[in-house]
DNA sequence: TAAAATTAATCAAACGATTGATTAATTAAT
DNA sequence: ATTAATTAATCAATCGTTTGATTAATTTTA
């Protein structure tokens, strides 16, 4: 319940505005470009506030990382022990993926400035590990699909792994370029559910060819 | 030749000083991370010289990106204007932007960032605008393999080209991850030849299979 | 249950440090 | 002597952070 001390708006508050609005504007500009007085008067929360919550900016940036690095594992990991065959375990996994990374689009593109930039080590580690986490349960389906004789032998599987993590990311990060390729219009956006289907799609067409025996 | 006027440390001129700095650390920490001291103190060359050469800090980022970006199309309307196969044509453009990115990884780094970050649009417009200039011409050669009925005729174009753009410019721009994907330690490299080989055959294998009706 | 004490939350104002940029003086080559 | 190149010093503006005071809700005391 609301204790009344807080003071929120519209049912918002202060530290929930904080991270809201930082997430909003380094997506934006990148994390050096965005001031605390940015962050302030673009939520109208106090500037004292940030250290009184986080401790400082740095403060601020971490939690946001914390709050959000995948939460994807846990659905990974059912898949992993699930009966499905190797080759639907794999485009599930796609189908997982993108749907996450574009709830996320925001925050996607801070993990990929922090990832590119890698200024604040702690923050790049912390995401590093966990992405490789997943990395680790994906690769095995990729063996076990080859153990099975369902993937072809003789495919490179950390690239192709790598590959696919690439595809998704890069849309996400660089969709100026997408909007030139795909002859967008300047409101237009390339993180429509039309996109997201159509990259999905697309990804697993051409794992199946690249992967399957028998495609 | 040299007018024995300027300044030169080791041969190099104070203003090809002050771009292969910045270059060097915008790289590796950001446009906005890297202050007009930093650079100054790394070559040398007083501050003033950014303003007597390039106006700003921001003038000489432009100047750095107008250097760089691709002098590749030339090549690319050379293999468009060639009479090898589409295939062909494909596969030498994959070499062809492999080698030229991993030529320039720094360079490669700061256009990766000024993508998504998108301050500075000028910038932006600039990079996008060269890129898709070469994207059309490589979507020539998908569409000639198309009709020659080389290539299946139910691939989605788009989304493959910006997929082969996606995996050469996250390999770069996301080592951090790659290192660890392919366990390697902290003074090892994923820029090496070997993985620059690695990374094209991987590429061209994917697009043979993908691409090819008769792979 | 009323008054006093404590608490978390918020605020405007200011801190020293650093930012990008400019100045005016100096150097050095023609 | 002229001029391009370089320099140290300085500028206003903004940076992230901290301060001391204030608000309002809760807890404790009487």
């Amino acid at each position: 319940m609301n204790s009344g001390r807080k003071k929120t708006i519209e049912g918002v508050d202060s530290r929930e505005r904080l991270l809201r609005t930082a997430e909003q504007l380094i997506a934006e500009h990148g994390y050096d470009a965005v001031s605390t007085r940015m962050i302030h008067k673009g939520c109208g929360v106090n500037i004292a506030m940030i250290s009184y919550y986080f401790g400082s900016k740095e403060g601020l940036f971490r939690a946001l990382i914390e709050e959000k690095v995948p939460k994807i594992r846990e659905k990974l990991e059912v898949l992993r022990d699930s009966d499905q065959t190797p080759w639907e375990k794999l485009s599930n996994t796609i189908d997982l993926y993108v749907d996450r990374l574009f709830e996320n689009i925001k925050f996607t593109k801070v993990m990929g400035q922090e990832l590119s930039i890698n200024a604040r080590p702690e923050n790049s580690d912390f995401i590093v590990k966990h992405i490789h986490l997943n990395m680790v349960i994906i690769l095995s389906f990729f063996k076990e699909g080859i153990e099975k004789g369902d993937f072809k032998s003789n495919i490179d599987v950390e690239m192709t792994l790598s590959s696919i993590f690439a595809i998704i990311f890069q849309w996400i990060n660089m969709s100026a370029i997408g909007m030139k390729l795909f002859k967008l219009e300047d409101k237009e956006t390339v993180y429509g559910l039309d996109y997201q289907d159509r990259l999905k799609r697309h990804l697993i067409e051409m794992m199946r060819s690249h992967l399957l025996v028998n495609p």
